[in-house]
DNA sequence: AACCTTTGACCCGCT
DNA sequence: CAGCGGGTCAAAGGT
């Protein structure tokens, strides 16, 4: 029947073409807020510049925080997608249902971001992505609320539509700035997160639907291999032949979302939000409506507990190479598993914090780039202490150790088997200490996005971003796990 | 009445 | 070819 081909995992490659994540982000003076000092902002730089020291009030915030902070972030906002009606016009469907930070529904949000209806409104998926990547990452030291931003506040971000919160102001065609080569962004839109609350990420959510579109769920299943049942939904639009499945834990938590298709409608809220805003730039998209592609990438976000013995190995962080490797195993492996068969498949995990070093502080990595350069020199030292050859993966593993006494932060690279030259680095930890100075000043390169991964970011690592005087040391917290993932379309 | 969720049954591709 | 498992159908019930 045809409508199975829409959801399996193999059925979205029919074309023989790779799609690319395509970004675009806001114009240099729009990125200027996030980056600064003139360095080449990469992916990582992207994100760690959120981690910025603005906010006198940052601590170490919950993942969800973190959520909330994208919500009503303009910063992490500012421009993507233009058009959109101002926050005043928001979408009154959009009802918060989460238990976490007031204002802030993840499942809006993520379901806003992925729901593959966003094509029309002038911002790929993938731009999507690396706007959530993004904006994932900032509240992790603070928001930032413009003050020209007036119509932002948590209300507003309430009342906003995730999608729209997080790509309003954005100009229709601006390019990403020369420094963020597109062509690395798309190999690495994996961000690594640090959750520093003691609380694990919880999103319990009433519908995963409302994201500007109507879903009638149509099945659920419990999947094999999962504990977490799988939901079906369709969007009620009419020919419309967009699904989605979501995977939540039994106590409401949703575990992933992966859409398929694309929308060949407006959202009913959001038009009729346009229509009464009355703003000149309430159109959603550039071209009105629009063709839906065949073979649309799906897209996840998932957000796991760290029943993961991964996280749990990671988190322990007692574990030897070979542990290591048997952790990583287990979870990369089937990334592996996912990148070999849909290609496409980036990550970005978050974790509750360990807050070991208050005096530096810095989020906890968990994370992983994918590069088409040698990610090793990311400015700190590393010995190799470890290599492992998976299966699948023609290539081994390495796995490294800082060599800064005292540290702990581990890093582990491998090479996609489908892709020798992309490298996928997961770190583990952070550090307690300062980039070497010695290769402090080489790595601020736009090919260097470990680096921009690092904890350490100069706007990053501000003793304000993570200083909490509750900050919990609970090793047991749950890694969230955010995975987006586009499918191969061959 | 319309629309939604639930849920067991069924279909179908894969192994 | 049979079993398995993911995805979908569709009747029943709820809102």
């Amino acid at each position: 029947m045809a409508e199975n081909e829409g959801l399996s995992s193999s059925s979205a490659t029919s074309r023989g073409q790779l799609v690319r994540p395509t970004i675009t982000l806001p114009p240099r003076n729009s990125m200027d807020s996030l980056f600064s000092g003139g360095i080449s902002p990469g992916p990582m730089t992207l994100v760690s510049s959120f981690f910025s020291d603005n906010d006198p009030d940052s601590e170490c915030r919950s993942f969800s925080q973190l959520l909330a902070g994208a919500m009503t972030s303009p910063a992490g906002i500012s421009g993507v997608r233009p058009g959109f009606s101002p926050p005043s016009t928001a979408a009154p469907a959009m009802t918060p249902t989460f238990s976490v930070p007031p204002g802030l529904n993840p499942t809006n949000l993520f379901d806003g971001f992925f729901s593959p209806g966003q094509g029309p409104f002038g911002m790929s998926h993938q731009q999507v992505l690396a706007q959530l990547t993004a904006q994932a990452s900032q509240p992790q030291s603070q928001m930032h609320i413009q003050p020209d931003y007036s119509s932002s506040s948590a209300a507003t971000a309430l009342s906003m539509s995730p999608f729209q919160s997080l790509t309003s102001n954005t100009a229709a065609n601006q390019q990403i700035p020369p420094a963020l080569d597109p062509n690395t962004i798309k190999e690495s839109s994996d961000v690594s997160l640090s959750d520093q609350r003691s609380e694990p990420a919880s999103f319990v959510v009433d519908k995963p639907a409302d994201d500007g579109y109507n879903w009638r769920k149509y099945g659920q299943k419990q999947v094999k291999g999962s504990e977490y049942p799988r939901s079906y939904y369709k969007c009620t639009q009419p020919n419309c032949p967009v699904k989605k499945k979501v995977e939540r834990s039994l106590d409401g938590q949703v575990t992933e979302i992966i859409y398929k298709g694309q929308h060949n409608h407006q959202p009913p809220q959001a038009s009729k939000r346009s229509k009464e805003s009355g703003n000149p730039n309430g159109n959603y998209n550039l071209q009105g409506t629009y063709e839906p592609k065949e073979g649309e990438p799906s897209y996840s976000l998932r957000m796991k507990d760290q029943e993961s013995s991964l996280a749990n190995d990671q988190i322990s962080g007692s574990s030897d190479s070979e542990e290591v490797g048997n952790a990583e195993t287990r979870v990369d492996g089937r990334d592996i598993d996912e990148r070999e068969s849909k290609r496409r498949a980036v990550e970005v995990q978050t974790s509750e914090a360990v807050c070991s070093h208050r005096t530096a502080p810095g989020p906890r990595i968990i994370g992983r780039t994918t590069r088409e350069f040698d990610l090793l020199d990311d400015g700190y030292r590393w010995r190799k202490y470890g290599q492992k050859v998976v299966k699948g993966n023609p290539y081994p593993r390495s796995y490294y150790k800082c060599t800064s006494q005292g540290c702990n932060v581990r890093k582990h690279v491998e090479r996609a088997a489908s892709d020798p030259k992309a490298v996928i680095t997961t770190y583990e930890g952070k550090h307690n200490h300062d980039v070497p100075a010695a290769r402090n000043s080489s790595h601020n390169t736009a090919n260097n996005s470990t680096s921009q991964l690092r904890p350490h970011n100069p706007v990053f690592d501000k003793p304000t971003a993570m200083r909490r005087s509750d900050f919990p040391s609970n090793e047991q917290q749950p890694i969230a796990l955010l995975r987006f993932k586009e499918e191969q379309i061959t």
